[in-house]
DNA sequence: AACTATTTATAAGA
DNA sequence: TTCTTATAAATAGTT
């Protein structure tokens, strides 16, 4: 699809396989959109770049779409399940409905805690830098600076670790 | 990308719809697998169709990226340079090693943790959810719920000792 | 971040 | 449903 056709193999320079992502990512989240609007269709994706970092899409949000998928009801079963496992199942669904929505909470929180770390950071470098001594500096603006990394990493987590559940639940679902 | 351009409201007859759907979907898994190919990312989507049926892509296996979820982290590492300090910076340079220490300490107790939820979840994220049993299921949530304590304590943890930092830095800075 | 030459996806039709 | 094909859309390489 463009100037040339690509062999379907990883792309060898770690900067074009970077630009490659980006770009593939927001026509792959395109898509979903169009299907999405298109067919009344709910979507939800969840793709870490080759660096790591975990970007999503869904719709409705990661949460309706996991509400979706924690009322068992709604979902179509397997044959032969065992029925001693429906009467907890109902419960367990709803607490960890509950768990998520926990988490959903403490992760705008952590956002929230994130960002005046950043606004904090940024103006103390600003003011007294000539006037430490320069090891000092060194080391506190580097463990500040993990701090934040530390922060926005553990995030990551959070958000991954709920739509890794929800994903699962609903894997052995289809096979397309 | 047809014979016509659409537009992109929903498509009014629901056979038609049925089949935007299964193209589109197939079209999306395609892109994603390709963006796994490419870019060595992991991806993982679930997608409803217009009647309420699910599917799924994912790559690599659930298991895999749940690991690389639960594996994934970076410790600060405290400075414990030279002491080449002067006046009141010893101070804050041992203050600052305090809390770093701290710091990793808390973070040590928080990788056992996911260590320990990591064990339980790797076997149990093998297996669909609703062919889980009772007790498999309470463990998970338990699990979970044991995340959600630890990020939350963790959370509170770096916000004091960030706090912390950036008050003895003002401090110091007053002083000078 | 924009631009196009091409390739790829797909809407309509069979 | 599956295939065909004209056309729209995505994107690889370039600037």
């Amino acid at each position: 699809m463009g100037r040339k056709k690509i062999e379907m193999n990883l792309v060898k320079d770690k900067a074009s396989r970077q630009v490659t992502f980006s770009k593939r990512r927001n026509g792959l989240f395109k898509k979903a959109n169009e299907l999405v609007t298109l067919c009344a269709a709910e979507v939800a994706i969840i793709a870490f770049s080759p660096g790591g970092k975990p970007f999503s899409f869904g719709h409705p949000s990661m949460e309706d779409v996991s509400e979706r998928f924690l009322n068992a009801d709604s979902m179509p079963k397997p044959p032969g399940d065992d029925p001693k496992q429906e009467g907890g199942m109902q419960e367990l669904n709803q607490e960890l409905t509950e768990v998520l929505k926990q988490l959903e909470i403490e992760k705008k929180r952590g956002k929230e805690l994130d960002k005046a770390l950043a606004d904090q950071s940024t103006c103390i470098f600003k003011k007294p830098i000539t006037q430490l001594n320069k090891d000092e500096l060194m080391n506190l603006k580097t463990a500040l600076e993990k701090l934040h990394e530390d922060v926005k990493s553990h995030l990551s987590e959070i958000e991954a670790s709920a739509s890794l559940l929800l994903l699962n639940k609903a894997t052995e679902k289809s096979d397309n």
